[in-house]
Formats: structure tokens, sequence, C-alpha cells
DNA sequence: GCACCTATTGACATTTTGCACATATAGTGA
DNA sequence: TCACTATATGTGCAAAATGTCAATAGGTGC
């Protein structure tokens, strides 16, 4: 799993490396805004669900990419002050942020269809190379 | 395809949203080298190979990303001032390059079964919202 | 010489991200 | 009442990553 450079410095601290946390948030927090309307708080607890490890998501960047999500009309957020504690902001999936869901759905799977296609180009050069060791 | 926020501005230009461009070019490249050795300029050419569609990977960075994996020394590069034209800058796989480039599959493989059940949640949770229309 | 292709690099602007901190409500125990 | 903790949302800033544009330089054909 490569996470930075060697023990040079500059490296990064999060996960994977080759995802923009923010942007892979946006559609895992829609997906969960779909099944059942939420707030932050709460939404950063759930997220263990796609293979985020506690911790690894600052509260700060869930926060800020539900309020750039609703500057954008992808969701829409009501003060719910009715519970106990601090009052929280209810997000709810509006339509173009259904739309939206569904352009990242297919996105993914291109995605997922070129990394399928790099590894398999990855195995047959290996599998080449081994070729050459028996004349 | 997301590709920004609506017609906001700030969006971003690239391909597919869900990837750094110069992380994802890090494999590519290597697996490029691995087949052949090689300069930046060809590689820029042949990244097409990998989803890249001309003109969307500026050369300043191809070039930049080489020289980084030099400085974590997953490549090493020799001059080479003997074909016609500007002397070029010839790249080859390191043995470390080559177990980076491992570790790169690993986690590819890892993405792209978290991408699987991202679509999955997703394709499950849509029969179930359908399922409700039918009582 | 001049336009053009190959080839590499430098500099700067913008975007993204992580971290530290600020704020506010409510409950608990001393 | 005071300190402390959990819940809940946010701001500001610095550093890192990325994108864009321009500069340099050799070689080829006219």
């Amino acid at each position: 799993m490569p996470r930075g450079r060697g023990g040079g410095g500059r490296g990064f601290r999060g996960g994977a490396c080759p995802r923009r946390i923010s942007r892979f948030l946006e559609p895992c927090l829609l997906l969960l805004l779909r099944g059942d309307a939420s707030h932050g708080y709460n939404l950063l607890e759930s997220l263990g669900q796609f293979g985020f490890t506690p911790g690894s998501v600052d509260t700060s960047v869930v926060y800020r990419v539900l309020r750039e999500m609703e500057e954008s009309g992808w969701v829409s957020s009501q003060w719910d002050t009715a519970g106990s504690g601090p009052p929280r902001r209810v997000y709810t999936v509006t339509a173009s942020g259904e739309t939206y869901l569904a352009a990242w759905i297919n996105d993914l799977r291109c995605t997922r269809d070129e990394i399928d296609q790099f590894i398999e180009t990855y195995a047959r050069q290996s599998a080449g190379q081994a070729n050459q060791n028996i004349p």
C-alpha cells in the first residue's frame, strides 16, 4: 500500500493514496443520506461502512463537504432543535443529488474497469517476463 | 460523469474525478517503463493506453512525477545524447520500483473491491426502494 | 534566418487537505 | 455551582498536491 515516499518526509497521513478523500466522500455521504436523513456527526460514524477507519476522516472535512454539496444543490438541510444536546443540521438528498449520485456510480464503474484493465496488463506483462526464463 | 459543481465555477477540467492524476500516473509510468526503458516525451504519448485522453495530462506533470519517482528511488535515469534532436533523459525501473508497483497493484485491488461494494450497496438500496411501491 | 517539431524544466497560481482551535448545549458527579 | 464530558458544528491557517503557462534548447526543412 503505497503511502508516501520512503522515509523521506513530505508523506501523506491518510489511508490508500489514489483517491481524493473529499471527492469519494461525496458519494458515500449521498448513499448514506439516501438511506436515511441524518446530520454530520452521525454520518461521520457511519463512514466505517465504506472502509474508512475511525479517525481517518477529520470532522471538519465531513462538515465542509456537506456544506459544499448543499451549495451545489445535491442536498438540503434543516436545523433540528428537538432532541437533547446542541442543535443539529439534518441533511436530505435532493432530486439533483440523486442524479449526481447516479452519475458518480457510472463514473465509479468506469474507474473500476480501468483499474481492472490496469491490473490485467500488469499480470500479462509479469507472465511474459516469467516465460522469458523458460526458453 | 461528475465533473464539478453545476455551472457554478471552480470545476475541474480533467477526466473522471475520484483520482489524483499524478498519483495514478505513478503506476502507469512504472508499468510502461517496466515494458521498455523510455523518456518523458515518449511516455506522455503512451499514456493513452490507460484512458488518458491526449492533452489531458500536461507535460510538466509527467516530468515532475518522473523526477519525484527518481528522488524516491523507484526509477533511475541516464542522459541519452545519441539519437537526433535534443538530449533525452531515459528512465528505467529499479528493484524497489518493482516492489513499489507491486504494492500499488495490491492497493488498486483493494480500491476496486471497495468500489464494487459501493456500487452493490447502491444497487441493493435502489431495488429496496423500488419494492416499496409494490405492496 | 525562420518556422516547426522534439524534449525538458522552472515558476507561479490554485486547490485540497490536515490540524488546531472556537463555540454551544446538555448531562453527570462532587 | 463548578468542572468535566459527550454531542454537534464550525473557522482559520499552513502545508501539500495539482494545474497552467512560459522558457529554454537542439535539430530539420525551406
